[in-house]
DNA sequence: ACGGACACGTGAGTC
DNA sequence: TGACTCACGTGTCCG
């Protein structure tokens, strides 16, 4: 590909910057044209599939990108930079204010919660999530609550529990693998709540009020 | 600039693609050199100045990434549009989980309360104040209360009540006049107290024990 | 004209 | 080898 001749008549006003052009002109003056378009052509390909796929990645990143400008407070004009810099601190920002509020539940309340959320923390490769239970106490529940954490594979790693007044909150901090952390999130949730509800549909009656929240437009 | 004769001898093995050796051939090969070097050599700054410029954006933007690398879980190898697919997931769900949160301040503590505070938003020209009140629930709570915003001449925007095991929790959004807006805080914060003050007095002993909550230190 | 922000195509590196 | 990501320099538009 290097040191040819140049014809000297050939037109300079080509773009130099554009390698398309170069191959182009590869490819119509090269004498043995039989052997080299062969390998010409397969580069004009991987080129191709080289500057879509590149285009592909570029827009992925930008839909991100765009995704996030939603999430916060900004328009669609705001700059890369700039936006990156306020999703880092909301991060920080979100990431504090719920490590502050979640210590503070420890004692059983007197509704019914369950509350699984990611720490952002990781074990060895694996997420660390932490789940909360809070509902009337009975003797089975610490078996059924272990049985579905094994069924879900879920290391524990630390385990809390306090009772008042009839009442249990379980505070755990369990290890999820990082490929199916999603799911293990939604199926814990699900798993918890099921559990919950086969304690409460015994005497649901009594908590109901708990969910009285009215709305007054007054003035 | 253009259909200019080439020399022959030239070294055709420069890189083609990169226009640097393009606007340097053309410094040592124009015969007016006088009047173009001058032009050349702004180009040429300028060609330096936005290519440092884009250095820096980039940089800027990477570095940006790798602060939100810090705050996931994920290695510094990940992508960057798996990274930003991470941020996007994970400010969702802090999201969810801060406005979850902030919702169970809608409902009623185990302690009394009572905030005044300003929202900095105004309504034509009065200043909003968001309250909050939290007591043991009584028939004649609601009457008072408006009874108190009328007399402090607040117009009521929004009103949100819950109730829970016989305590309850009033959130009202108020406009006050912008002349006596720090007047009126302070009077409705002392009609809110008093308003408390004389539901308290008669069953102090029995919400004692709703203040003993405890802060442990997980991790 | 100047600088900032963007999309683009390309070379280089990794797996 | 191909499929992938990244950094780079560039052209271009806008304030």
């Amino acid at each position: 590909m290097h040191h040819l001749a140049m014809d000297m008549d050939m037109d300079m006003n080509m773009d130099m910057g554009n390698p398309h052009h170069l191959l182009q002109f590869l490819h119509t003056t090269t004498t043995a044209a039989t052997a080299n378009n062969y390998y010409q052509d397969r580069a004009l390909a991987a080129m191709n599939n080289h500057k879509e796929a590149e285009k592909r990645r570029r827009e992925r990143i930008n839909s991100h990108l765009d995704h996030l400008r939603t999430l916060l407070p900004c328009n669609s004009k705001t700059d890369k930079a700039s936006l990156l810099a306020k999703v880092v601190e909301r991060v920080k920002e979100l990431k504090q204010q719920t490590s502050e509020i979640t210590e503070m539940e420890t004692l059983p309340s007197e509704s019914d919660e369950i509350t699984v959320l990611s720490t952002g923390g990781d074990c060895d490769g694996s997420l660390v999530f932490k789940a909360s239970l809070c509902c009337e106490d009975r003797s089975d529940l610490i078996p059924e609550l272990i049985e579905i954490l094994n069924s879900l594979h879920l290391k524990t790693l630390k385990a809390e529990m306090a009772t008042l007044g009839g009442r249990t909150r379980n505070v755990l901090l369990v290890a999820a693998d990082k490929e199916h952390s999603i799911e293990s999130i939604h199926f814990l949730q699900n798993s918890l709540k099921s559990l919950l509800d086969r304690s409460t549909s015994t005497d649901r009656s009594k908590r109901r009020r708990a969910l009285d929240r009215r709305l007054l437009p007054l003035t």
